[in-house]
Formats: structure tokens, sequence, C-alpha cells
DNA sequence: ATCCTATCCTGGCTGC
DNA sequence: TGCAGCCAGGATAGGA
């Protein structure tokens, strides 16, 4: 589903078409995606602002706003699982569609960005201070906060399973379901190993493996495999051909070649191959 | 502090 | 073939 790489390129693919125009209007086709406002209540929060810039943080999309060259909130963009943006003619409606954004831009012509999201968790709320809603996010881990160092010693004083860690967006930010398994794979860590007893050249391989698969997956504009996830412009991401575990239970590990197994951790499900993520010992389930 | 469960939603898949 | 029921899953809330 849209994690990292998904939500940084539907910023980045959203971004030319919508920074610099003004919003003339809004339209709201499900109420519950603003986060509490109404819908009178957004289209005065959000109606004359310009777009400043479209930004990412976490699985955040930021769609900044300014009012006479001055900062004027942001609407925070979340995905969840089968949100999407587009930019289209301003004109009718498209299936699915939970809100849209009217635009000019400054030679006064129109266009509209639409948050089209078929099962209504994601979400498309105004926020006067961005920054405090954000604020128990975890570093970025393509970013420089997130070295070796700190995740090292980050997991040494956890006293928690490996996976449902690295999806918590307050430990780390933007990781899903899916880079996740691909990500212990790569380092041969089991999702169930402790994070307080992950020795540390197993915690630099898990840290390197973080930032490898997520950068591969943000140069192939994130991964498709069923019919929600598509680029801004309507393209499939390309990275789902790199997977070497998620969705492949019952294929051959590409390491080993022993078939890949499907479990549920933390009621998610979970790719693994068990040769080359041994179980940690003394834990079960 | 961590874990577990329920909630929100709908399309698509499974199984009878 | 038809259809009921289940499943996926990011984030959050509430209880253990």
């Amino acid at each position: 589903m849209p994690e990292l790489p998904e939500v940084e390129t539907t910023a980045a693919l959203v971004r030319p078409h919508v920074v610099g125009r003004r919003i003339v209007g809004s339209e709201v086709g499900w109420v519950r995606t603003l986060g509490g406002a109404s819908p009178e209540a957004f289209d005065e929060a959000v109606r004359g602002a310009v777009i400043a810039a479209v930004e990412r943080r976490a699985k955040w999309i930021l769609i900044e706003l300014e009012r006479r060259g001055r900062a004027a909130g942001t609407i925070l963009c979340h995905l969840r699982m089968t949100g999407r943006l587009v930019v289209d003619a301003d004109a009718g409606t498209q299936p699915y569609e939970r809100v849209a954004l009217r635009l000019e831009g400054p030679g006064r012509e129109r266009s509209r960005l639409r948050f089209l999201d078929v099962r209504k968790f994601g979400r498309f709320r105004f926020e006067p201070d961005p920054a405090a809603f954000l604020s128990n996010l975890g570093p970025e881990p393509l970013g420089p906060g997130f070295t070796a160092e700190w995740f090292r010693a980050a997991l040494r004083r956890r006293d928690r399973a490996l996976k449902p860690l690295l999806l918590d967006q307050g430990f780390l930010a933007g990781l899903g379901n899916i880079y996740v398994d691909e990500s212990l794979f790569r380092a041969g860590l089991h999702p169930l190993r402790l994070a307080s007893r992950v020795p540390r050249d197993r915690a630099d391989a898990l840290h390197a493996a973080i930032r490898e698969v997520l950068a591969a997956a943000v140069e192939r504009e994130g991964s498709s495999f069923d019919t929600f996830y598509r680029t801004p412009e309507g393209q499939p991401g390309q990275y789902q051909h790199l997977f070497q575990v998620y969705g492949r239970d019952g294929q051959p590990c590409p390491r080993c070649g022993r078939a890949v197994k499907k479990l549920v951790v933390g009621q998610r499900g979970t790719h693994i191959c068990t040769r080359c993520q041994p179980a940690p010992r003394r834990r079960s389930r």
C-alpha cells in the first residue's frame, strides 16, 4: 500500500501541476476524509490561498498554503491504503472522489486536484499548525537523522519485536508492511526478533537494507501489485518486480531456494524465508 | 512500555 | 453460477 516511496512519488508528480496555483473552491464527497472539519470550515480555510509547495513527511503529503506571501496553513493528505491524487480538468467528478480543490493558474487557467479513495480511510485535512500535528513522528529513513549509530542505539533500548517496531511511525517514519518485510529479509532478521537483542552487525545490515530498499523503490516510483496504487499520471510503479519475499509465499527464496512462508505478525501478513531469517530462540507465536 | 483488539471501508477473492 | 463471508491494511483508541 502507499508507503514512503509511493507517497514520495505522488508528491513529486503532483507538485509541478499545482504549485503557484490558487484554490478558488473545494468540493467534498465524503465528509470524514476532512478529519473532523465541516466542508464549510474546510472551504473557508483553503479558498483564496495559493499553493506554495508540496512536500512529504512520513506518509503525509504536505500541501503548503500561502496568503499574500505568508504561510497560511497546510493541507495534510494521507493516502492510507487506496488514496490517490490526480490533477485534471476542472469539470465533472471522478469515481471515488472524496475531496477536490478547484485551482486557477497565473493565466487564469483552471484545473482540479482530486483526492480519490476507494476505501475512505485516507485523509485530506487542513491544519493551521502542521508542525504540531506531525510532531510525534520518528526520523525520515532517507534523511540525515537516520544514521547507523542512531539506529543501533534506538534498537537497543526497545523491548519490542522488530516488525511492529519498524511499522511504528513514531519510531521511524515512512515504512509500511511491504518495505518492512523486504528490509528484514535483506538483513536476514526474523520479524519477531526483539529489537534490543539484535547484534550490532545485524542492526547495521538492517539500517542499510532499509535505506537501499526505500531508495530503490523511490527510483522505480513505488510498487503496484493490485488495482490500487498508481502514480498521479496513472502509471504503475515498478518496484514490485524486485520483491524478494512480499506476496511471494510458496515461491522459492531468491537467496536459498526454500519456499517463502507467510505468517501473521501483529495482525499483519508477513513474508519470510525461514532459513535466511531464523526464528528467535524462546519466543513463541 | 508493550501488547492486543476493535474500528474504519470496499472490492475482490474463497468456498460452498 | 451465485452469493455470503472473509480478507487486506495504516493509524488510532481503549483496555489489559
